[in-house]
DNA sequence: ATTGGCACTCTAATAGTTCGAGTGCTAAGG
DNA sequence: CCTTAGCACTCGAACTATTAGAGTGCCAAT
């Protein structure tokens, strides 16, 4: 176990560290602090500290600096939430106006959420698995394309323009559409492919080519859906604070081109709604990532459904209002999708 | 006038300077390129560069480095356009699959663009002011939540949804529905607003409320196709080149946050189709962008809307190769949806 | 367990030196 | 009039030396 002063100790000089992006030494920390203890004594508790992996010192003789598992027991252990400022909250409520869009909703959310943490912000999509389908629709576009749309009860649209290759009847459309209308309307995104499966001893023969067609669009646009996207707010961000990545913002920079690593990311620190989790450093276990803390916290979509949104930046952050701010956005976006889920 | 040799030797500081990314020298000069002179006469050229301001030296005795204008110079009159490689070739080609769907093609152009030519792409969404309309829907999505869908030719998809505040009919639905239809199909997304504004008179004056909710919003979705919007590919190639923006790459990275700024750029660079119009450094009259070069070309949508694409990257770029890149992939583009508009 | 004292270490800052690439100028030659 | 060789000069980059200061670790005393 480790003593009661050491723990006092370790989140002086993380919050000292944050504040002043300097390594900390026993002197100043006495002088900002008050131990009831001298520095020598301390500077015992800072090298049981070292020993224990806590705090490392970048040279011989200079100040300490919290090392990933040291800023790890701070988030578990020592850092109080900070409550966010009443002014942080009316920042939230102005910036999250009753608006009807998804869309509008999310890009508010994750500009918002940039602002108050200063950081990169991210908001995943729902994936709206058990959304239900309200609209199944084909428009011709041209005399053999094809525009195939879904729109789910929160009002998501998912569309693809294809193209078949040979002219497509007035008649084989309507009755097409018809068919694929009459069967999804109300079913579940999750169940789209199973039911169009079935749908096929319905289909007359001279109508399977277009059949297959839709069937593999449909296909690719549920699964579109299931593959989830990111949206970022800012990036900025990045490169102002420079400075806190040694490396270089790069990796960042094209993680969040990729999207691919950051969902996978995502889906493993599995968030549950309401609480924050915390990947420190090399925990995120991605090459040129060991100087970024993810944070993220799920977010729940009419109550059952959940997503994740949080924020990227380096691990010198400030854990206690990021965690908080993390914390609070969520929350309301929770609430604010969950008033949709009250009317639909 | 500005004597021949001058203009060569202009041509070849802008060329070692991109290659070597330091400042050139008389000496180094001569080595490199045979110029049938000595080093004491291609000084003697460099100073009159330098009272033209074409080139300048970064410290008293060191070597010369060109100017916005000397860039300009070079861009205007001494670049010849390098072709583009076989390699490229196939890369654009490979890369040009046939595909049907706007978004798609867009976002695989705008990669494709920053791979060539390794800066941050832009491909900026066609305008569609004469796109007409093939497709209109209002789709319930709750008891008092409607969507409202365009759906244009070239199966861009605008929609948008908003909460109406009370219960709306299934029959006032489908009336409405069928009025807005009947007017809006075929005609030009331009003309949109005008049209929806003749059909006050025929609205019943139990459905004027929502009318106007459906007037407001479908002005909405026109507007925001006007204001139109720019996709963006290869960012972390930014800060990959760091070095070559003194200032920082923050400006750049907030600029592709903003849009709007880019926007405005592209509008007032206004470029024909098939040319390419570059903005050198501070040509770009924007504050902080002093070390960035805008390129973009126009290309065409079914041969009458154009919309702009290009490059940005530090003033310090490869003309010659860019150039190309822009202009080849603004050409395929124009290709990939003149096809679409032969069959639609 | 805590503390004052002390020798030691290492960085950052400052200053001095040297080296070399590059310039500008001048005077001579085509 | 253009070109060229020669030369003195400038300035930054790189290296070295020195110093000041913050910080450490350890020991002996409380």
């Amino acid at each position: 176990m480790i003593p009661e002063r050491s723990l006092e100790v370790l989140r002086a000089i993380v919050q000292d560290y944050i504040a002043s992006k300097e390594p900390v030494g026993s002197k100043s920390l006495v002088e900002r602090h008050s131990f009831g203890v001298s520095a020598a004594t301390i500077r015992n508790d800072m090298a049981y500290l070292e020993d224990e992996d806590l705090i490392s010192a970048p040279h011989t003789s200079s100040g300490r600096v919290p090392t990933d598992k040291g800023y790890r027991l701070f988030v578990d252990r020592l850092g109080e939430v900070k409550p966010i400022s009443s002014a942080e909250k009316l920042a939230i409520e102005t910036f999250m106006t009753n608006s009807a869009d998804l869309d509008d909703v999310l890009s508010r959310t994750v500009r918002l959420l940039s602002q108050l943490t200063n950081q990169v912000a991210m908001v995943q999509y729902p994936r709206l698995g058990n959304a239900s389908i309200r609209h199944f629709d084909l428009i011709p576009i041209s005399d053999t394309r094809v525009l195939v749309m879904l729109v789910t009860d929160l009002g998501r649209i998912q569309q693809h323009v294809f193209e078949l290759g040979y002219v497509l009847s007035q008649e084989e459309l309507m009755n097409l559409r018809g068919l694929f209308s009459e069967a999804l309307i109300g079913c579940e995104l999750s169940k789209v492919s199973e039911i169009v499966a079935h749908l096929s001893a319905k289909i007359a023969p001279e109508y399977k080519s277009t059949y297959d067609a839709i069937k593999v669009n449909l296909t690719e646009l549920v699964d579109a859906n299931r593959q989830e996207k990111i949206i970022f707010a800012g990036t900025s961000n990045l490169s102002r604070r420079e400075e806190d990545f040694p490396g270089s913002v790069t990796p960042v920079l094209e993680a969040i081109e990729e999207q691919v690593v950051l969902l996978k990311l995502f889906t493993e620190m599995q968030a549950q709604a309401h609480t924050v989790s915390v990947r420190i450093g090399r925990e995120n276990q991605l090459a040129n990532f060991s100087n970024a803390t993810v944070m993220v916290s799920g977010y729940e979509n009419q109550g059952t459904e959940i997503a994740q949104l949080g924020v990227i930046g380096p691990t010198r952050m400030d854990y206690s209002s990021n965690i908080a701010a993390v914390n609070a956005v969520a929350r309301y976006l929770t609430k604010s999708l969950g008033i949709k889920g009250n009317i639909g």
